[in-house]
DNA sequence: TGCCGACCTGGTACCGGTACCACAACCATG
DNA sequence: CATGGTTGTGGTACCGGTACCAGGTCGGCA
């Protein structure tokens, strides 16, 4: 037979049980206000015989507090954003928190509307990493607040958002980078993860825009390039910069197209993962070898690259550091700190291996 | 100035704001019972006007329904589970639920605690990739169900629990690789992943009760890998099991033991991500080279086993949908279907590409 | 004309906690 | 012996919804 399941105890069932007053009982298990020793027993063993435990439900209810915060992002299945996500986590259990985590694919309407979702769930903060692109298009933040649920941004800052952001520097990372292969003696230099337009601007100036008016991470990317370029006296070639969707096939057919010009870059510079693999991909379709033929960086690290032949130097981005940074700005925030909304800016490590090398004259 | 902030409105202020009883504000925006269409277009547009959104926690609390299901895994940065968290929170997401996810670090006292936040929170049902071994030690499942909360189980299962699982075949698919290992000739085939045990079990039955009572996917895998062996004829090597903690690190050393043996493996079996990568930092120390010297086959495919010269044959798992699935049988538990008590298992695929070769005579 | 059902509305109890308050008992102090 | 503070207890309003119920209006039908 089926056992009977009865409603989950409640504190006036404890209560009843240990021949007190509800709010006597509500004060021991709540621990708050005045209980007498024999009493506070009694209640305790009430509760532990009947299995008694509180409905967090109703606790929010009455003091307005959901010990739960919001999280926003692309997608949970990217490992950039799970280590991220892994470090919010951590720290918002240490505080007794929990998370709501929520996928947008990085569309800005599942973003309002997730946005929405955690407002109506009363969540005591939310950090986000925005797929919007100015101010304009993050009213759902101003709802937020309105709602007085303080918000954070991560990975990622939204230009003219008055909201404090915890992110790396993409930019200077990106120009170190290009640097390194520049001083290794490269002047044709790939750039992968470019603005995912249909059409290449040809122009240096509508790249900019265009890459502005995209991702803030890509566009700071494309920034650093671009300022490493200047600073070295390299003329930029819109040839060099991949366009279109950003996933893996379509980097290695726009690194191939690359390849096969009749001035072909003698280094890559790839802003992700896929977009490592992509080029990695063109290059062996092309039989060229990494740092022989082409020299290569890459961001966010993974011990594949250290198994690879020859190894990858690359850039890691401090995923769990940047979730936990976010969590203490928040929490920062819960506690009733001003916002300081500023921009904090966490280390990059450049983790030099062995895939560059003096460019080839093939 | 900062601009005072209110608090939310609720559904008397609506009501208030059109001129009409609280019930009939809460028919409206509720989409319940009767109202008339000009009241009802008079209670949205007050609604609009204040701005109403309906307290999530307040609703949840009146109608015993969180909309919320809990995911309980041993880490969400693991790509892995990030994958099957995915498939579950867009399944979730479709039906209108939210996804709460907690983090055990594989640990069944943090798991037990989950479980405990995730009843008091009165989420609708639980999804779990539980480290619990056996049915004595899941007691709090147990619990979870006494609140009528069902609970799914995702990747593992547990011997001897009555509760539905969503799983890979891992003992069918290890015997798979390894019999295609011995197929190419090999005979001394090394299992990369074994009981985390300080002292390595001599005898082959010691090993399987010592997997037996660790993981359940690492033991299924290991039982596969003892029937390829079996199957063939082949006599088992203890010395050909690591053990010890599982990491890359100690993948690394456990292989490079292996290979100095004076009978060496010509092939490695693994079954996870590190210990592909830890592995293949063993076969550079040695100077030895994928297929050529010795072959790989591994669990969890992904995009840089593509760029790997050569390319790695892989064991991919439908991480997805593993997540989706769990997300399917509990909902329908959740609409009220009896439980079916099965076990929900999905294909693997076995993507062949160029790490197994004959064994060479070094 | 009387009655019944459909339509519409507002009042109110309830979900399970928290928090404030009134009140009682007790002890110490002036 | 009055006063007042500390300790301990129970009553009750409240959080913001849902859901049930009573009551009113109106039209159709016997």
């Amino acid at each position: 037979m089926a056992a009977e399941r009865s409603a989950p105890p409640t504190i006036s069932e404890v209560a009843a049980g240990a021949g007190v007053g509800r709010s006597t009982a509500a004060r021991t298990l709540g621990g708050y206000g005045y209980v007498s020793p024999d009493v506070r027993e009694r209640v305790l063993a009430a509760a532990e015989r009947i299995g008694y435990r509180a409905n967090a439900l109703a606790r929010s209810m009455s003091t307005g507090i959901s010990n739960t915060i919001g999280v926003i992002v692309a997608d949970i299945a990217n490992p950039f954003f799970g280590g991220v996500v892994r470090g919010i986590s951590d720290a918002a259990h240490a505080r007794g928190y929990d998370t709501l985590v929520l996928s947008t694919n990085e569309k800005l309407p599942e973003e309002v509307a997730a946005t929405n979702v955690l407002i109506d769930k009363r969540v005591d903060g939310i950090i986000v990493a925005s797929a919007a692109l100015d101010a304009a298009s993050a009213a759902h933040f101003e709802q937020a607040r309105d709602h007085g649920i303080p918000v954070v941004l991560v990975d990622r800052a939204v230009p003219g958002l008055e909201l404090d952001a915890v992110v790396i520097d993409n930019r200077a990372a990106a120009r170190d980078a290009v640097e390194r292969l520049i001083a290794a003696g490269h002047r044709r230099i790939g750039f992968v993860w470019g603005p995912p337009v249909q059409e290449r601007p040809r122009l240096r100036r509508e790249m900019v825009d265009i890459a502005a008016r995209n991702l803030w991470t890509d566009g700071e990317r494309l920034q650093g390039y671009l300022d490493a370029l200047d600073d070295e006296g390299i003329v930029f070639d819109a040839d060099l910069v991949m366009v279109g969707e950003k996933v893996e096939e379509n980097a290695r057919v726009e690194v191939r197209q690359m390849l096969a010009l009749t001035d072909p870059p003698t280094a890559l510079f790839c802003t992700e993962t896929d977009a490592m693999t992509g080029s990695l991909q063109a290059l062996r379709d092309a039989g060229l070898r990494v740092a022989t033929d082409v020299s290569m960086i890459g961001f966010d690290d993974s011990s594949w690259a250290r198994v690879l032949e020859p190894p990858l130097t690359m850039i890691e981005q401090p995923m769990q550091a940047l979730g936990t940074r976010a969590a203490e700005v928040l929490f920062g925030a819960i506690d009733g700190q001003e916002p300081s909304v500023e921009l904090h800016t966490l280390e990059t490590r450049f983790i030099e291996r062995a895939s560059v090398a003096p460019p080839s004259d093939r």
